[in-house]
DNA sequence: GTGCTTATCGCAAGGTGTCGCAATAGTGTG
DNA sequence: CACACTATTGCGACACCTTGCGATAAGCAC
């Protein structure tokens, strides 16, 4: 089973190893973002022998591939998620930590505008845009 | 000296110490971005017992005063800066690690969508834009 | 299936912050 | 100026991720 993917492994240079699988299956099992911290604590519930640092090479290894992504979330938090899921962008409240996502069209404007002026290709889904939401500026002053 | 600092961090409900001056000392000094962990290394140039966790703690409430700014770069590192300093956003390329600085008002039609269409006040040079550069778009394909 | 090449693994250590805690030292008050 | 209050410090430990390295095991050729 899952030769297919096995194909497309080998057939960028890499292996398909027994922990690749186990975060490949993951990644599937998981609806959404997800940080690396979670991935190992859910593999290692079945498999106790797995390394933290396999988990985050084989992260590495299948964005190289094409099969996740990853986006940075307010400050120091990165989470994982398939590549084929619907691409979109993200908005972080820094003050209740609230989370929603973004159309990605909605920033398509600006990435053009950096296109055309600076020749700079942007991935505007990669970090979360980060600010106040309404919710919390109709609670504070301002 | 310095009194009038002094005054503004004690308002507050702050106090200045020493460590607190010598970081705020070190921002001045630094003409712009600087790593938390540089500024460890130029105090204990001279003040040996400054402790990296004393510096990090006086940055963020610095940070709450309206004295510094933190930015994050491409993935793990923040940079500091006096928040005098002119507002910009930063590109950064993903393949070479450059970076360049951006007029703030070329991210302001987007910040203005997302408060409009999301009541959303949005920080956009908070984070680095991630992306491929000029140079490096020429040379890879596509 | 045997053997070879080398991608990948597990482990230990490092980098960048963060946090809990007991000791220290700014600040306002009497 | 001594005192009480509590913000702040330094230290040790932890969190999250990265890196170097020797051991292991995919994948290919025979």
């Amino acid at each position: 089973m899952g030769t297919e993917i096995d194909e497309r492994v080998r057939a960028g240079g890499k292996r398909m190893t027994v922990q690749r699988r186990l975060v490949l299956e993951a990644l599937r099992r998981a609806r959404h973002h997800v940080t690396a911290d979670s991935i190992v604590t859910r593999i290692r519930a079945r498999h106790p022998q797995i390394d933290p640092s396999t988990v985050y090479r084989n992260l590495e290894a299948l964005e190289e591939l094409g099969y996740v992504t990853h986006t940075h979330f307010d400050d120091r938090v990165t989470r994982w998620h398939r590549a084929d899921a619907q691409r979109h962008g993200h908005l972080v409240c820094r003050r209740c930590g609230s989370e929603q996502e973004l159309p990605i069209d909605l920033l398509e404007p600006l990435a053009r505008r950096l296109r055309d002026d600076h020749g700079f290709r942007a991935d505007l889904a990669h970090s979360a845009i980060v600010g106040i939401c309404k919710a919390c500026s109709n609670v504070s002053s301002m």
